[in-house]
DNA sequence: AAATAGCACAACCGCAATTGT
DNA sequence: GACAATTGCGGTTGTGCTATT
């Protein structure tokens, strides 16, 4: 790249400007910044250009180093565990990637991103649940303790600064007795509904956001777009519990103007009315993101918890 | 063989928080 | 306290590879 000009007020005086290259790095780039960084360790990134003769932006060798080569990071792709770990942990605290990957060692937030997002995507066009039956049986039960006992939001649990997050805590999901009567209700054969209910944002808006804390104030999106009824969330619209189809694809592209949802609803139908009829109307002949429909499941699914979802589905 | 779709990964961008002056 | 610089985070896009049609 190297320098761009720009113009003056004038239009006629010209000067240079340095500018940053871009683009993938080179490992010629990589051993630069990996020396500077051995010689004068991590931070400081704005300083990498100055003196090791990268031509390269602080964010862009700081984000080179923390994902590809610090020395701590572990190659290959996940893990059975890692998957399980990381599927738990969004549950627990949504789209927190560096949170995530603070409990992943050896893994990078962007890593994780990639991996939920292609994880997310895949469902999503499978018209699977986002969540294994285990961590929804496990969000279940949390939830009709929860009923029981009402102590889950003390203000402890909420500490911010706790990062410690535990192994799979569901104690911070609230339902309300309407939602856990639901959900006991529920038909045993009719996935859907509990599809329905462990879909993303329905597991957001069930989450008191233990981990957006009131002395981190960053606070960079609105935790719901749904109205907060204590825990859990309600379609501002239609005033039912379930949100309704979306329509894109992906959960970083469903957005409105003003305001962004955290994850996908790509929710199904209103479930106190007549999933059945709506679950037996014909679908799009072509299926897209936007349909909601379990598909069959006739795709080769690779191996780990993405099977393992699709086992209980299609029992 | 060519076109297309899906996937995995890398990198950039904008914004907000934090830190330094 | 105000401002600027730096850092960190999450969303998004681009690219290359592979599988499928």
């Amino acid at each position: 790249m190297g320098k761009v000009l720009h113009d003056s007020e004038s239009g006629q005086n010209l000067a240079l400007e340095k500018t940053f290259h871009k683009g993938p790095w080179t490992s010629a780039e990589d051993q630069l910044l990996t020396a500077y960084v051995d010689k004068h360790g991590e931070g400081n990134w704005n300083a990498v250009q100055k003196h090791s003769g990268l031509s390269r932006c602080g964010k862009s060798c700081r984000l080179r180093w923390v994902n590809h080569l610090r020395p701590s990071l572990k190659k290959g792709g996940f893990t059975d565990k890692e998957e399980q770990r990381v599927i738990e942990l969004h549950a627990s605290m949504g789209n927190k990637w560096a949170r995530m990957a603070a409990q992943l060692p050896g893994r990078t937030d962007n890593e994780i991103k990639n991996f939920w997002n292609t994880r997310l995507k895949k469902l999503q066009r499978l018209g699977l649940p986002i969540y294994p039956d285990e961590v929804r049986e496990q969000a279940m039960n949390a939830a009709v303790q929860n009923g029981q006992n009402s102590d889950h939001h003390s203000q402890e649990s909420l500490e911010p600064d706790c990062l410690e997050i535990p192994e799979f805590d569901f104690k911070y999901l609230q339902l309300n007795n309407y939602q856990s009567v639901l959900l006991r209700n529920a038909p045993m054969g009719n996935n859907m509904m509990k599809h329905c209910f462990f879909q993303p944002n329905n597991m957001y808006n069930l989450i008191g956001s233990p981990y957006m804390s009131p002395n981190r104030k960053r606070v960079r999106e609105p935790e719901t777009d749904f109205l907060d009824t204590g825990g859990y969330a309600t379609n501002v619209q239609s005033g039912q519990l379930w949100n309704y189809p979306f329509v894109e694809g992906n959960a970083a592209t469903y957005s409105s103007p003003s305001e962004k949802l955290e994850l996908p609803s790509f929710q199904c139908c209103d479930p106190l009315g007549d999933w059945e009829t709506q679950h037996s109307n014909p679908m799009p002949a072509v299926e897209s993101d936007s349909t909601l429909v379990e598909s069959p499941l006739t795709d080769c699914l690779s191996s780990g918890l993405l099977e393992s979802v699709v086992y209980v589905n299609v029992n």
